[in-house]
DNA sequence: TCTGGGGTCCTAGTGCCC
DNA sequence: TCTGGGGCACTAGGACCC
């Protein structure tokens, strides 16, 4: 998909069409996750620090990301895709491989093209939004077609032309070569995929590792045999946060880590795994970073056994200077739920031991169970974040356009209507309430699927996620 | 300028067991 | 009893991807 957050607010909002729009994090440390094309234009791109964006383009929309909204649409160009093919490998939520053969859907480059070409008119049809199509013999060509066709286009890579494409192409193209790796190879005097096929795969085992030597040698030959795999196990589970001012305050760290332990087993438990290896980030003042992990004896989906396993690591850690981002996961995954029974045995004896000394909560997380970590944000402060959809009893449906000092700005459009008026209301008025993303197509109901078809649904996304590369 | 969040994979060091 | 090596599990960090 083209600039995929940007493009689906953009077509849920009419105002924004044709104009600057930049998707990500809105607070002081946000970065941005997508810019429309308009917003590109004055250098905008992802992985940005929000702040400079600003200063580069400070007429353009801010918005937060509607991971909800992308998942839905996502959804549906992942039912196209599946139409076309039981072997359909997300990426991301704007991506995925397609193996065509194995679906019958193509069997020479006529055939292919034809398919790329309805697949586009599809995902047009039932999302209102642009696709790219890439088309080639492996994942990595496909992938780099994919590239070259954005956006709204589709790039065939014909057999027996990969080599001569690809050899001035800079090394930085290849799958696995990012900022570290091209500096290095850059160093070594290879910047280009035809230099890195004249340096020999014993020089790029020397200069990178065996594994990625290996790899990367093959790939400048345009040799990649990778299949397109449906199903991929999720490894590990993890959530974290960035805090917009570094926390000092040992204790105030120890209460995130807790609610962090919280929401990490919310999330497994959501996925229906449980983990036996729980690891604790920090991110620090001067952005070094560590981990520290620890194993257990068995899987657990208990939060007070990850919740004690996080403090334990936490005490090894020096937090003075402070902490910018915090962070708990869970690795070592199963997908069944063997209670770490010494942990909960010794969990209950020590609940027991303290019980009628303190208040301490135990296990909340039954289904809709809140954070048993005291907030420090006042209750019952309503928030209207920008971008979000928003109902008024009189003036019907639109999203909020910013929000501060009492006040929440609401522009009344539709992904049908026309450019939409603005108005101001306080942010307590009882007649304004967030409301659910409306379809962006008029009719289209998104396709909530049960799992019926291929792999079970994981992780919190329910599934993964797509882009046109059809290998 | 000042760097998100959620992942995967690889490498290297260390300790343990046989 | 001591030593060494191979294999494995664990830990930590780095690079990369979207």
């Amino acid at each position: 998909m083209d600039a995929f957050f940007a493009s689906a607010e953009q077509a849920a909002k009419p105002s924004l069409r044709g104009k600057a729009v930049v998707v990500g994090g809105l607070g002081p440390r946000g970065v941005v996750a997508t810019a429309s094309y308009e917003a590109r234009v004055f250098g905008v791109h992802s992985a940005m620090p929000m702040a400079q964006a600003r200063r580069l383009a400070p007429n353009a929309a801010y918005l937060v990301p509607r991971f909800a909204l992308y998942r839905e649409i996502s959804e549906q160009v992942m039912g196209l895709l599946r139409a076309l093919s039981p072997l359909v490998e997300p990426l991301s939520l704007d991506e995925a491989f397609v193996d065509l053969e194995a679906g019958e859907a193509a069997w020479d480059e006529a055939s292919a093209r034809l398919a790329g070409a309805k697949l586009r008119v599809d995902i047009r049809t039932v999302t209102g939004l642009t696709g790219s199509v890439g088309l080639a013999g492996s994942k990595m060509l496909a992938k780099i077609a994919s590239e070259q066709a954005k956006p709204d286009g589709l790039v065939v890579i014909e057999p027996g032309t990969e080599r001569a494409l690809l050899g001035p192409m800079s090394v930085r193209t290849l799958p696995g070569v990012g900022p570290a790796t091209g500096d290095h190879l850059r160093r070594a005097g290879i910047t280009t995929v035809d230099e890195i096929a004249e340096a020999g795969e014993d020089e790029l085992v020397r200069l990178l590792g065996k594994a990625h030597g290996h790899a990367l040698y093959a790939m400048a030959l345009a040799h990649d045999e990778r299949p397109v795999v449906a199903e991929r196990e999720t490894k590990s589970v993890s959530v974290e946060d960035t805090y917009d001012v570094d926390i000092h305050d040992r204790m105030r760290v120890g209460l995130e880590v807790q609610r962090l332990a919280d929401r990490c087993v919310r999330r497994l438990r959501d996925a229906g795994l449980s983990g036996r290896t729980i690891v604790l980030k920090v991110r620090r003042y001067d952005f070094s970073t560590l981990t520290r992990s620890e194993t257990l004896r068995g899987p657990t989906d208990d939060p007070g056994v990850v919740r004690e396993a996080a403090a334990r690591l936490l005490e090894a850690v020096d937090t003075t200077g402070g902490v910018r981002l915090l962070g708990v996961g869970v690795s070592g995954l199963a997908d069944y739920t063997q209670e770490d029974l010494f942990a909960q045995a010794q969990a209950q004896a020590e609940a027991e031991a303290a019980a009628g000394e303190s208040a301490v909560p135990e296990h909340p997380d039954e289904e809709g169970a809140q954070d048993t970590v005291p907030e420090q944000v006042p209750p019952a402060e309503r928030r209207w974040p920008a971008g979000h959809d928003v109902r008024h009893a009189e003036y019907g449906h639109g999203w909020v356009q910013g929000s501060g000092l009492g006040r929440v700005t609401v522009r009344f459009e539709t992904p049908y209507s026309e450019p939409g008026r603005v108005r101001t209301f306080r942010t307590d008025d009882v007649a304004l309430e967030l409301a659910d993303p409306l379809p962006l197509v008029r009719g289209t109901v998104c396709d909530r699927r049960g799992g019926e078809v291929g792999s079970a649904p994981r992780a919190e996304c329910g599934w993964p996620r797509p882009r046109g590369g059809a290998a």
